[in-house]
RNA sequence: GGGAGUGUAGCUCAGUCGGUAGAGCAGUGGCCUUUUAAGCCAUUGGUCCAGGGUUCGAGUCCCUGCGCUCCCA
């Protein structure tokens, strides 16, 4: 920086960048270089916590001064991001952070389950080895560091690394949030995580807890011989879902690509070639809206299983969810102690005590209707009268797309959210993909005059969390699937039906009796870390782009 | 798409009836070797989202636009 760019410098909105810039030089002068190196032998702030000896310490402080040997209390090196500094002139006190660590309660407010406070630091000028006190006096709030040091408990009770020597790890030039109210501001928090992450350490909850459940999911089904995979992103059609694509370009081939809206179709070309269990955990892409449940990109899960069905599906399910919720529970505090298969498991989510521990309700789609509006779902001149009585769509629509309007604004409202529910054997128009129910003598299954199809959703709070089918392996029925058009469909479902003449094929060649589902891992995670919105569990949300 | 709310210092927020822009934290300069959101003294810091209007005078009232949040479709 020139002198003169100086007063420039310090008229901007970014002084408080260069007052930071400058104690960066101080420490710089001290011969440290401000961005640190590699460092062995950390351990995290939970660990040292732990490795904290309350003999050694008692002993040590026993012990008059001109007696004392050799420390016996545990030495540790734990390296963190300043968040609070007392400076008493010539000793110094710090707090420091890492990812295991949080800003002690406020007054009054219980410890959350797993706690562990942020670690104090004392940098003393007499105790600590040449430039540690020196840097210490120039560090700002948002620095690393790195101490080391013995562990002791201060007389006001508190669990301190009396610091010899104290590193420099990383500079911070930008401003910190305020130092206890974290960063509030709902946009900044999606926008620069990297300060959410640190400053509200529930939100490093969160996401450690995503991915555990994500690790544990994965072990579920290394363990039932499930065999994880990945199908492409970027598909000439984007099939195996209801929804909107984006559209991409590539060059090399001069084509318009699509971002996959589903793995579906991929998948089952695998089942069809002999692979028996496969699931892929994907990102998937809708150029949709956004709202507290609908990002454009999105991560499920989907699986599939030769010699399968829909009822394979919903037991898998069900212990997946289950299994997920336990482990979940367990992180966060709240399985109750020697819980046990087939007790109730109450996880909160907004209002809600959701149970996952008992049996999930099964219901099929018909009772369902049926119960919700008052008359059955095959008497759809009714349905037209009903949905037209509550100003839904109706005119121009196919009967079933009545029907189906009818069901996700009546029914699905009557689902009771604190139960997990199977809803089951939807009519088989609105499911293309899906085979047709058949009873044990091979004759189709209907609900009055509408044909059902092996198909359940499954909700919970509130929200549809995925499907699961009895796949349809007949390639002639799937080609006649495709080509069906309904009246009064929209674009979205329309891109149900466009016609994968590939898949066609592979079905040709041959796919076993295959059950298959999808489950929403954003919404799952969402529900059991009991988050509002979609975008406290996406660590990086869409956003608009800043101006 | 409709409705409600909101936008003020780096952060968290006040701002009354329209009358010179406020606090806490952070920062800066001091004092302090057992502090706990440390404390004490002093102090820097503002395009009040943008544009227009009303008015002697607008952070405040009106209009338009933009961003964000929530609810509804």
């Amino acid at each position: 920086m020139t002198d003169s760019s100086a007063p420039e410098t310090i008229e901007s909105p970014h002084h408080l960048e260069q007052q930071r810039r400058e104690n960066r030089e101080a420490i710089a002068a001290l011969g440290v270089h401000p961005y640190g190196r590699r460092t062995d032998g950390l351990v995290s702030i939970q660990e040292a916590r732990g490795r904290y000896d309350e003999q050694a310490d008692q002993a040590w402080n026993d012990t008059p001064k001109e007696e004392r040997g050799e420390d016996p209390r545990p030495r540790v090196r734990v390296a963190g991001r300043v968040v609070l500094k007392r400076d008493g002139g010539r000793l110094i006190w710090m707090q420091i952070r890492d990812h295991t660590s949080s800003p002690a309660p406020k007054e009054g407010e219980p410890e959350p389950a797993g706690f562990i406070k942020d670690l104090q630091l004392a940098i003393s000028k007499r105790d600590c080895a040449a430039p540690g006190f020196d840097i210490a006096k120039h560090l700002d709030l948002g620095d690393l560091v790195i101490a080391s040091g013995p562990l002791m408990r201060t007389k006001a009770g508190e669990v301190t690394i009396w610091a010899d020597t104290l590193e420099m790890a990383a500079k911070s030039l930008a401003p910190p949030p305020e130092k206890w109210s974290g960063l509030q501001d709902v946009e900044q928090r999606y926008r620069r995580r990297y300060v959410d992450l640190y400053a509200n350490p529930e939100t490093m909850r969160t996401f450690a807890t995503r991915a555990r459940m994500l690790s544990r999911i994965r072990e579920f089904l290394r363990d039932r011989g499930y065999l994880e995979v990945d199908t492409p992103v970027l598909q000439a059609m984007a099939g195996g879902a209801a929804a909107r694509p984006f559209v991409t370009h590539m060059n090399a081939l001069d084509v318009d690509l699509f971002m996959r809206i589903a793995p579906e179709l991929y998948l089952k070309r695998l089942i069809v070639g002999g692979m028996p269990k496969v699931f892929e955990i994907s990102r998937n892409f809708r150029n949709e809206g956004l709202d507290k449940s609908h990002n454009p990109e999105f991560t499920s899960l989907e699986l599939y299983q030769a010699y399968g069905n829909y009822e394979t599906m919903r037991e898998l399910t069900e212990a997946l969810v289950r299994d997920a919720a336990v482990h979940v529970g367990e992180s966060r505090g709240l399985l109750p102690d020697g819980w046990t298969e087939g007790q109730p498991l109450r996880l909160p989510f907004n209002d809600l005590e959701i149970d996952y521990g008992t049996p999930f309700r099964l219901v099929t789609f018909a009772e369902l209707f049926e119960s919700a509006c008052g008359f059955p779902m095959s008497d759809v001149n009714r349905a037209r009268e009903e949905a037209k009585r509550r100003g839904l769509k109706h005119e121009g629509m196919d009967d079933i797309l009545v029907v189906n309007e009818l069901f996700e604004e009546v029914a699905e409202a009557t689902i009771d959210p604190e139960k997990p529910t199977f809803v089951f054997d939807y009519p088989a128009a609105l499911s293309p993909l899906t085979r047709p129910k058949i009873d044990d003598d091979g004759n189709a299954v209907c609900a009055g005059d509408i044909a059902l199809a092996e198909r359940w959703d499954i909700f919970i709070g509130g929200m549809e969390i995925g499907p699961a089918y009895t796949e349809l392996n007949d390639p002639d029925v799937q080609e006649s699937k495709f080509r069906e058009q309904l009246a009064g469909i929209d674009d979205e479902e329309s891109t149900f039906r466009s016609f994968d003449d590939d898949f066609i094929s592979a079905l040709k060649v041959g796919m076993p009796p295959t059950g298959g589902m999808g489950l929403g891992i954003d919404r799952l995670c969402m529900l059991l870390m009991n988050q509002r919105t979609i975008r406290d569990v996406i660590l990086f949300p869409m956003m608009r782009p800043e101006a």
